[in-house]
RNA sequence: GGCGCUAUCGUCUAGGGGUUAGGACGUCAGAUUCUCAAUCUGAAAACCCGGGUUCGAUUCCCGGUAGCGCUACCA
């Protein structure tokens, strides 16, 4: 068996739709798991839709979301160039081929005609297929209006009969040649039908598995009458089915984040979302095993495993996921991932120090657990870097804890203790604080609480423990916003509450 | 309209002629914690409909329905 070659052949649309982001990832792991070669090749023929600054933005998107590739625009490769806009004359030259083969011919039609008869066809009820009309016109005749500079596109003269391939995904597939017609190959304007490239494309590049949307499909016979007409061996075909979001309309942007750089903005880790997005319509043989490593999944992807009905994005697993990575991964990196996310809220410099990435560490330890992505990060350190004393007194919740009676007691008690101490962490913290139990009788809930809201400001949040470092160390660093020591807090309540 | 694809808990899925139809997310409840989470334990929750084939169909076949796609000088 010759060695696996696959491709992914997106448009550089400047925005990577999830469902391609699926297609790239399922065409790496299979060639990845055959040792086999991934190549990225650009579809820039529709002038419309491309843009050369896209191009860039889309490589960083699938270097940013894990994939790698073996040949392509960026690197080149032995079946060079990778973008189609660049490989016109070879198109030019397969369709004259195909010419004086007498598969294809010149069309003289024009839009407008071809339209008129588009919608006749339509009201009385019939199949909307090209008439063939320029089918019989002499070669010479048609040289000769080609020469005279007259616009011409030129279309495969499709022979009857059924073209059927085996589908890797879905099996043995079945089409009659009598739904397509004759259809254009190169446009008037010299440019290639999307149809025509890719088949001289995966050709010249050897791919041996196509692996592709199942929006394709129904594009697949007219792909395989040009692999006929060439002569040329077909590759096989293998057809992923649609992404759909929570109404099972195809995903769209109206559903949300559906692109790549959507969920890099998000903060989903782009692990994270590989893993997500390879169990949506893949599971491993198991079928109980859901979180993977690149290796494992590499290891165990087959075709075979793969689904064939449609999936609908679960924004909620695709969280759940992440939390999963985010607790998993170096606490290093996702402070340095963290910077950010932190410095567009105001909090921090960009870049940061290294002791502010060191203390971004402890901040992480200490929310990490109350994140689905990174981009909640801001509203999970807020009361390490907000504390207003006054608005804890004015805050409904806030009010009714530190106002209380027992509540009084405790940081009446409490607060004297702790301003005397040096260096304060959580040892001398607890000390203190078993002190004040004994003082007042107040243990527990009715202990703890009080003081968690004169510190944080909030009724609920991370753990004392983790937040008493954070706040003293946080007071020493030069951040772009001061975090307040406890200290600094518990003055700044007291004076708040008339306590002192 | 024509052609095609698809159909198991709300969602992602495993399974497959006889199963207590398995797992995960989410939901709910309990345990734990100074709180919220996290974590652990538990619960509720599914074979689209109608015909066949068969001793027996969720599974195989046919039809229907629904969703999606293609039907272009878009990709």
């Amino acid at each position: 068996m010759p060695k696996v070659r696959v491709r992914f052949a997106p448009s550089p649309t400047g925005y990577v739709h999830v469902g391609n982001a699926r297609t790239a990832l399922f065409n790496w792991l299979f060639a990845r798991h055959h040792g086999g070669a991934f190549i990225l090749r650009i579809e820039d023929t529709d002038v419309e839709r491309s843009k050369e600054e896209y191009e860039r933005q889309l490589l960083e998107d699938l270097r940013w979301f894990g994939l790698d590739w073996d040949e392509g625009p960026d690197k080149g490769g032995p079946f060079a160039p990778y973008r189609q806009s660049e490989r016109l004359d070879l198109y030019r030259r397969h369709a004259m081929q195909l010419i004086d083969a007498r598969h294809a011919y010149y069309c003289f039609c024009s839009p407008e005609q071809l339209e008129a008869e588009r919608q006749a066809a339509l009201k009385a009820g019939q199949q909307p297929r090209y008439s063939g009309r320029c089918r019989t016109r002499p070669r010479e005749e048609a040289a000769r209006k080609v020469a005279a500079g007259e616009p011409a596109a030129i279309r495969l003269q499709v022979p009857e009969g059924v073209f059927d391939w085996n589908d890797l995904v879905h099996g043995p597939t079945t089409f009659s040649s009598e739904v397509m017609g004759d259809f254009i190959l190169v446009r008037s304007d010299g440019q290639p039908t999307y149809n025509y490239s890719v088949v001289i494309d995966d050709h010249l590049m050897e791919i041996t598995h196509v692996i592709r949307g199942d929006d394709h499909i129904s594009n697949t016979p007219r792909q395989l009458a040009l692999y006929q007409a060439f002569g040329w061996q077909r590759p096989e075909f293998a057809h992923l089915s649609t992404i759909l979001g929570p109404d099972r309309a195809r995903l769209s942007k109206r559903h949300g984040a559906t692109s790549l750089q959507n969920f890099r903005e998000m903060g989903i880790l782009p692990e994270a979302l590989r893993n997500y997005l390879a169990l949506l319509g893949w599971s491993a043989a198991d079928g109980v095993t859901e979180i993977f490593s690149d290796q494992e999944l590499i290891r165990q992807f087959s075709l075979e495993r793969v689904i064939k009905s449609p999936a609908v994005f679960d924004q909620e697993k695709l969280n759940w996921m992440n939390r999963h990575y985010l607790k998993e991964a170096r606490r290093r990196k996702l402070a340095e991932l963290s910077v950010p996310f932190l410095a567009q809220a105001g909090y921090l410099e960009e870049p940061a120090d290294e002791r502010t990435l060191g203390w971004l560490e402890r901040v992480l330890d200490a929310v990490l657990k109350n994140l689905d992505t990174l981009s909640q990060l801001p509203a999970a350190v807020r009361l390490i870097f907000e504390y207003d004393a006054e608005g804890v007194l004015r805050g409904d919740e806030t009010r009714h804890v530190a106002e209380n009676a027992g509540s009084r007691d405790v940081l009446k008690a409490l607060i004297p203790k702790l301003l005397e101490v040096r260096d304060l962490n959580y040892e001398r913290f607890r000390t203190i604080a078993k002190a004040v139990q004994k003082e007042t009788g107040k243990k527990g809930k009715d202990l703890f609480h009080p003081i968690r809201v004169a510190l944080t400001g909030a009724i609920s949040g991370p753990e004392l423990e983790k937040l008493i470092p954070i706040f003293e160390e946080g007071s020493k660093l030069p951040l772009r916003r001061h975090v307040k020591s406890v200290a600094e807090r518990l003055r700044e309540f007291a004076a708040a509450a008339g306590l002192s």
